[in-house]
This record gives C-alpha cells, sequence and structure tokens, in this order.
DNA sequence: TTTGGTGCAAATTCTTTGCATCTCT
DNA sequence: AGAGATGCAAAGAATTTGCACCAAA
C-alpha cells in the first residue's frame, strides 16, 4: 500500500494491451461490474484474455490508485473506473452497486483517533438498500425468512 | 429461519444443542471470529459437529437478529455475539477484527435518503487500520507493492 | 409424529498461482 | 536483453447444498 510518489523502487507500470483494454473498458461504464463481467467486456476486443489476467490487472491497477476496488457485502468483489472519492449504495436483492451523490462527509476518523489503539488508515462506508428494479419484485425465499440479517445502521 | 415477532408463518426456532453451544460459544468471546473458529471452539463441546452445521446455524442465528454477521473487507466473514450496534476496526494485516468505542454516529441515512431511487435500509460502516501487534512488525510484500489499495476514506 | 436439523461429502463461487512462453520498454 | 506480463490450468479458500438419517417439540 503506498505511494508512487515516495517509492522509487518499483519499476513504472507497463502497459500492456490487456491492462489498456481493461482500463479503457472499465472507464467506459459507471455500473461497477465484477472481474467476470469486466472479463466478458474486454473479451469482445481481446478474445484471447484469460480471466487470470484480468484479476492480476485490476489487483495491480487498483494498487496504483488509477481504479478502485468494492469490496464488501460477501459477494463478488466489484471495480469502479471511477477514482474519486465517492459513495456507493448496494442492491440487498441484486448485488447491483450505484453511485451516490452525496458530496461530503464528516470526517468519521476524528471520532476514531482516541484510544482505540490501532493506527487508523480510513473507513469503508457502503449504504444497502433495495434499488429500483427489485423494489417492485416480491420478496425472495431467504429474505422472507431472515428476521434481521447483517446488523445495519 | 425466520420470525417471531410478525412472521407467524414460520415456525418458532428450534434449539438444537448444536445451535445452543454454537450461540454460547460466540457469546463468551470479543474476538469476531470466523466460523472456522466459531467450527473449533463448539468443537471442544461437541466433537461430532459439522462445519456445515456452524455454517447453517450461523445463517439462522444471524437471521433471527441473534448474532450478528460481519462482513466486508473481502476477507472472511466474522460473527459478532454482541447484536447492539457498534463500529468495528478491521486490521488490513491480520484481519483481526476490534469493536470500538464510539458511541453514536450522526445519521448518516438522512443524507443519503433523497432521490438515489433507492429504498435505503441501512449502512455499513467499517474503520481499517493496523492493529497494535502488526504495527510492530515490518510490512509485509502485499503492502510493500501495493501503491495505493481499495480507496479508503 | 412430523418438521426441521444434522453429518458427510460433493459442489459452487470467487480468486489466486505455478509455469512455460511471450512482449513491452 | 530482461523484467514483467500472459494464457492455461490447477489449486485454494470460503461457503453452500443434496441426501439419508436423527431428534426436538
Amino acid at each position: 500500500m503506498n505511494k508512487k510518489s515516495r517509492d522509487n523502487s518499483k519499476s513504472p507500470l507497463r502497459m500492456t494491451r490487456q491492462r489498456r483494454v481493461i482500463l479503457d473498458e472499465l472507464r467506459k461504464v459507471t455500473s461497477h461490474p465484477t472481474a467476470d463481467e469486466i472479463y466478458n467486456m474486454v473479451r469482445r476486443r481481446l478474445p484471447g484474455i484469460s480471466l487470470g489476467t484480468v484479476y492480476r490487472n485490476l489487483e495491480i491497477l487498483s494498487g496504483n490508485g488509477m481504479i478502485q476496488k468494492i469490496e464488501s457485502s460477501g459477494s463478488a468483489r466489484r471495480y469502479d473506473g471511477n477514482v474519486k472519492i465517492h459513495y456507493h449504495v448496494r442492491c440487498v436483492r441484486c448485488g447491483r452497486v450505484d453511485d451516490l451523490p452525496l458530496s461530503t462527509l464528516p470526517v468519521l476518523e476524528r471520532a476514531v483517533r482516541k484510544g482505540c489503539g490501532y493506527e487508523i488508515l480510513g473507513y469503508s462506508l457502503e449504504f444497502v438498500g433495495i434499488c429500483p428494479n427489485c423494489g417492485k419484485l416480491p420478496k425472495t425465499k431467504k429474505e422472507r425468512q431472515d428476521k434481521n440479517g447483517t446488523q445495519r445502521k
């Protein structure tokens, strides 16, 4: 984790065709695709690419701050070509992730830095809800069963 | 799996020995164990229990609001016997999760409910940092490579 | 009794890796 | 040239599930 600015022990990022196309495809959409979805998007342009390469590149690109990893509620990891700080809502039914029009948020970290013993690096915040599409559908079997689920709020 | 309060279509939760012991063990600790760790804790009392049963019960218990699921940063799911609302810090190095002495937090949801199209159910918030133990150790190989990582803050 | 629960093992899903071969810079 | 990247396939880790038998209520 760190810095391009201060780490000169690293070679520069090599821009292979695969890497360029992955980055390009990811920047074209706002759908926060999973690795597999990206694989399929990229495959239209580079039929021979492998899923492993997609995973490796997503890891490298996010490691370099060129894309953003969105990992949370137990489901498949998603990626975001938009690196600016912003927040997401995840649909508990279909897993879809959307951006939130939330400009600023209170500095949560300050409240935490006091005596918890950890060196706080940041926080991850994600809203959960039901997307417009799923809102129209009846509840899933699992939801009917679930009285409470992961505690939220 | 389900309702006690408002859903009368469901049978009440049957308290099997396995379920009772899992709940009991989980309530004894504050370490936010993973399913596998819970499996090992429970096994000391019920040597014949299977991991599948542990998973099934953790799912049912959290579905009934009797325990809390903590799922986030891509690593193994963890469980918390403390159902009261509180927040966690996760160590980015060792994955350990601790409670945070954070009393209240601003009502984040209000800011979001406006036009995002979702029916907001809540949010999940987790702090990330380096725990006291890991703070003493040198960086991992992975950390040295990672110039940025999942965007946070 | 009867309905849900259990143990076991196999199956899934998502992600990572070893290795021989290529290819950017 | 040579570090780093790729494709392929196999390996992993975490979690879920089918099924025949068992046990709470």
